[in-house]
RNA sequence: GGCCGGGUAGCUCAGUUGGUAGAGCAGGGGACUGAAAAUCCCCGUGUCGGGGGUUCAACUCCCUCCCCGGCCA
């Protein structure tokens, strides 16, 4: 028996598939995502609903404090946890980056460290550091992706050790599992459409809750795509419309990212979810 | 009907003292090893409203027609 997953660019009809076939195998579903860890956040994660967790345990969901971290290795945790109980397994959600760490997974290295990291990132210019101590990682980083630069400064200060240098020492073995991508043709309309709905559902409610409950604005799932936009409606009096004409761009242009990453990670839309399910869990 | 503005990339617009055009946004492609719903890189040929004219050369000047605004009748 093989884990099942089920991964796709959002609003493509990934949860209802799992959902479905979960039910019919008595299947535990895995949020692959990084979003739905966080406890008060549902509305605007489409995270499932209560009536939809009973009808399947989920593992994953409300996880963390909107200020907690939660990074890679805590999800292929929770999944590895999951597959340990021996059950059928579902992960079902739209972060490639997860679900490549899941495949073939992650180089171990130090967590992050916020003072640090807060150190390196308030240099003028970290690349040019990067360059003096792991050479071979500036050389592929463009020198204005602080992100990664200054993570790579960071595994170096903690190690001593470059992290081109452990990266350059793994040797991923990807690990055997079905993978079904779940896409839509008129995935726009969709993505429109489940914004608004979004919306409707009280999405604006549940992110004014959440800043007056003390969520602070700068967290990292504050910061997220729809949080952001009615944050700053909320808060800076940006119209409505014009949020939510956002948060439509931009999740479009994060199922692109997602279509690529994906891609880049080898796969392609399409292919039946039961014949994956079939071949997944005999 | 008259006068004044406009009609240029999917959208908003810039522009060439005449040498066939470029920004933002949208859109697309890519990267991605403990922040990933994050972060970063790359990609702009379009009847310059139609038709005439002047010119070696017109998107640019002239004429005319059409369309959209505004004002006046």
């Amino acid at each position: 028996m093989k884990p099942l997953v089920i991964t796709g660019p959002t609003a493509a009809g990934k949860s209802a598939a799992a959902l479905e076939i979960a039910e019919h195998y008595g299947a535990v579903i895995v949020a692959m995502d990084a979003m739905t860890v966080y406890r008060g956040m549902d509305i605007g994660t489409a995270k499932p609903t209560p009536a939809e967790q009973r009808r399947v345990p989920h593992r994953g969901l409300d996880l963390r404090d909107p200020i907690e971290p939660f990074a890679a290795v805590d999800f292929v945790a929770v999944a590895a946890a999951a597959l340990a109980e021996g059950g059928p397994v579902v992960l079902c959600g739209g972060a490639p980056f997860y679900l490549r760490a899941f495949l073939d997974g992650l180089v171990p290295t130090p967590p992050a460290d916020a003072t640090l990291r807060a150190e390196l990132s308030a240099m003028q210019d970290p690349w040019t550091r990067l360059q003096e101590v792991d050479p071979a990682l500036a050389a592929r980083l463009h020198p204005n992706d602080r992100m990664r630069i200054v993570r790579g400064l960071e595994v170096h200060a903690l190690t001593g050790t470059p992290l081109s240098a452990l990266h350059a020492a793994d040797q991923p073995v990807r690990r055997a599992c079905e993978v079904v991508w779940v896409d839509h043709p008129a995935l726009t309309e969709r993505i429109d459409a489940r914004v608004l709905g979004m919306i409707e559902a009280g999405y604006v409610q549940e992110v004014a809750g959440l800043l007056e409950g003390g969520v602070p604005r700068d967290c990292k799932p504050m910061g997220s795509l729809g949080y952001k936009h009615l944050a700053a409606h909320l808060l800076d009096g940006v119209a409505v419309e014009e949020a939510v004409r956002l948060i439509q761009r931009d999740s479009r242009q994060f199922a692109r990212k997602q279509r690529t990453f994906l891609r880049a990670l080898g796969f392609e839309a399409g292919g039946s979810v039961a014949e994956a399910a079939a071949r997944a869990f005999g």
